[in-house]
DNA sequence: ATGAAAGCGCTAACAT
DNA sequence: ATGTTAGCGCTTTCAT
């Protein structure tokens, strides 16, 4: 491997300059520049990392750590992010905590040490543990809030607000709603936001969960739905496709007896049959922008971002009553 | 951040015995070993990795690429790989190259700079371009082979046997294979073992396909099985699923007009109606077998290591022409 | 605009 | 068993 030396020696300026063409190249003289690109081109000069990080105090790694892999949400929010990391030519070291709050603490404190900053995608842990992590290093959290730290946040809230609001609009008044997971912090905001939509419509949510987040949780709630009820919002893709699944069986049409919608779209909600009304999610974007952020760390103030979810109006929602 | 000056200092010897007492403890007299680790302990140490790779020449990163997350065999192989390198105090810098050549070579280019070692999970790119990666620095190739590379495979070529196997002593002679993607390395393994075991029972492996590794696929293999095929091996779990659907759609019944098996069982294939016959792929164990050995690369000599599979045997394979 | 030189924190000969 | 010393490759004052 060359070393900057060699490069300096091949272009005949001094390591100096040669570093200088590299970080500030604004303050070499053109030709000279010229000549130490040239030269590095030549060579294939790969600037050491190590030996950066240790004069700049800059790793130009990120730690990302994510609950799981087993789940839709966290690939485009993966891909979102190595994007954004290779726009700032840094790399992501990954962490999967697997639920486990300790686990997750761990990682971050291991990874951390390495890393510029840290990005903690709907974390685990509890608040005091969070706020303690984001004293050390920077941190920027996605789908969670903590106090006033640094967050992005997919804003499903608003969004299943819009969800019942496309429903009372059709002339829904009493919605179902299958909860999420026991805990969730996403859960509680989607419903009471949700909660709050009917209402401005003099309609109602019921509740039905919490429910764990997957298809054979849906398929089985299809079995205890309110019996008021003539549409459903379901926390997320799988308990709605579950659900699609389980009223199949038991004889409901969607969405001529019952209209169907769903609090994210991690699962292709609009193949199925028939395609279901959905919250498009900007999950892609969500890890860009917490990478980006967490490398600005200090540059900008620390801040709270939603971003909004766009519904998607599909054939599973229709008019209560809906003749065939 | 302390340094390792500070921690001498703080336990009264020199930075070279501090030093060893991290590296080398044996090389270290056990009463200055205590005093050396208390300071470390007392003042928080943690040594700077950027430094110390800058000496040794290793970094402690590990590059893992791979085609995808949105895949169920990705998530228990990064688990896996993620132990594997915790136990060696490396780090997982992971890359995801969305099945593009050019992409996973980049990545491998750009990540490989800063670690010491890449594993390449499923890699796209031609052979040229691996062995060419793999003169660089150590690399491990996992569901792949490339000449005499060190790799880590998965033998559901030979699992794909044994459920060929399995299902001739049941007393199948005609079996469909629903072949997977095209130019699929692994593809082409399962079914050409497939061949060879139904050969071996006079029997004979009907080939449909390829076909897109997905559910709907399956579902609309329903329509289309060789009429004399009295059971059925499916590429991978999603495929074997929607064909069960598909087949439950048309009337037909598992396993009493048609047995079913998948080659791999990353879907919970255990828990659908009937529960499907599969292999049990040990996947987390690639993924650490692959990481400890890119960690080892010089140590060892350089091989290749088929992990074996588990038959599961289960409801949906049975005697053809079964009786209700 | 360029160069000389110091130093980031650590490890590894080489002495003792 | 421990200390001394010389870098690893780079960035960055500080001069010129």
């Amino acid at each position: 491997m060359p070393t900057l030396a060699d490069v300096a020696r091949e272009a005949g300026v001094s390591k100096a300059t040669a570093s200088r063409a590299m970080m500030r190249p604004d303050m070499v003289a053109a030709p000279t520049l010229e000549r130490v690109r040239e030269a590095a081109q030549r060579l294939g000069f790969q600037p050491n990392r190590a030996a950066r990080a240790l004069t700049t105090g800059r790793t130009g790694l990120l730690g990302l750590i994510v609950p799981t892999l087993a789940n839709p949400f966290f690939s485009p929010l993966v891909l979102g992010a190595q994007q954004a990391a290779e726009d700032t030519d840094s790399h992501l070291l990954l962490g999967v905590s697997e639920y486990d709050p300790e686990r997750e603490a761990v990682l971050a404190e291991r990874l951390g040490e390495q890393a510029d900053g840290l990005v903690l995608v709907a974390p685990v842990g509890d608040d005091r543990t969070l706020r303690a992590l984001a004293r050390r290093r920077p941190v920027v959290l996605v789908d969670r809030r903590v106090g006033r730290l640094p967050a992005v946040v997919l804003d499903t809230a608003s969004g299943t607000a819009e969800l019942v609001h496309h429903l009372a609009r059709l002339g829904h008044r009493d919605i179902a709603y299958l909860s999420g997971p026991p805990g969730s912090w996403a859960d509680r905001e989607r419903r009471s936001a949700g909660e709050e939509a009917a209402a401005a419509h003099d309609g109602r949510l019921h509740v039905r969960g919490p429910l764990p987040p997957t298809y054979d949780a849906g398929v089985a709630a299809a079995r205890d739905l309110p019996p008021a009820a003539t549409a459903v919002v379901a926390y997320n893709s799988y308990l709605a496709l579950g659900l699609l699944h389980g009223l199949g069986a038991a004889g409901l049409r969607v969405p001529e007896d019952l209209s169907l919608a769903a609090a994210d779209d991690l699962t292709a909600l609009g193949a199925t049959d028939p395609p279901v009304t959905a919250l498009d999610v900007p999950v892609a974007e969500a890890g860009a922008l917490a990478v980006s952020r967490v490398l600005q760390a200090g540059t900008r103030p620390a801040a709270t971002t939603r971003l909004a979810t766009r519904l998607q109006p599909r054939g599973s929602t229709t008019r209560p009553g809906h003749p065939d």
